[in-house]
DNA sequence: CAAACCTTGACACAGCTCTGGTAACGTTGG
DNA sequence: CCAACGTTACCAGAGCTGTGTCAAGGTTTG
């Protein structure tokens, strides 16, 4: 299958900066879900992997987690709960001004710092 | 002060049917922010109990977490995230029903099938 | 003022998320 | 045939979510 342009997990792995470990959770959460070749092994196409290195960035970038894309990906595919939840959003009491995100932003803050905190001694341990 | 009707956080509590423990975590989501009176108290006006009833009704009846809403309103408040998300969801590459939801939605199932069985367990324990 | 609230902060704990292994077993290619 | 790679299933472990409880200290109200 040298001419083929489906890569197996580990060349996907390489090229996409996920773990081959993380590509199979990746695939369980229902984000990116390969073709299978006829024994079941997994096929990594080009827009696979541009989806893979897209959603490695929208992680990084928002810090964002992949549950909160899935719950994202459930919203957009049943439309009784992205109804629902619009619904409880959209009533936004009185004043949505009065959460000027202070104490919520700062909790936020906080964790990624702590996120970010426990990434940079796992990297520079000294 | 027993003419106003704005209730304290056990007050609320009962008539929402969340713990008093649980307001405060629901309001450090961002979820639902009551007033607060001049020396700190929380105090839960009528929007406020009502946003915490329909609250509830949405997550017990989607099995959702307040982190999946917390999130959602992140996007709301986020025009960078919900743009990224939008975009990546959008870009469901070639076959958006090969995904079929079959081994995905059994795995959710699965998920909820065993939040099920503890929440029984603990509620009739024999 | 004293009982009954409220507030924040901390300890605890089960279960989920995210990752990395390892094991047992099938597939591929030279 | 056999080394290299893939598959699923399971153990592990740190950190986050969702709850409860308790302590130390302010507030309210009879």
């Amino acid at each position: 299958m040298a001419g083929d342009d489906a890569l197996t997990i580990h060349e996907a792995a390489e090229t996409t900066g996920w773990s081959p470990r993380m590509l199979r959770y990746v695939e369980r959460s229902g984000l990116v879900l390969p073709e299978r070749s006829a024994s079941g092994y997994r096929l990594y196409g080009p827009a696979e992997l541009q989806r893979l290195r897209t959603l490695r960035e929208l992680l990084e970038r928002f810090e964002v987690g992949l549950s909160d894309v899935s719950f994202a990906l459930r919203m957009r595919r049943d439309a009784d709960l992205r109804e629902a939840v619009r619904e409880w959003l959209d009533a936004q009491p009185s004043r949505p001004e009065h959460v000027d995100a202070a104490d919520w932003l700062r909790w936020e803050q906080e964790k990624h710092q702590r996120l970010l905190n426990t990434q940079l001694m796992e990297t520079a341990p000294r």
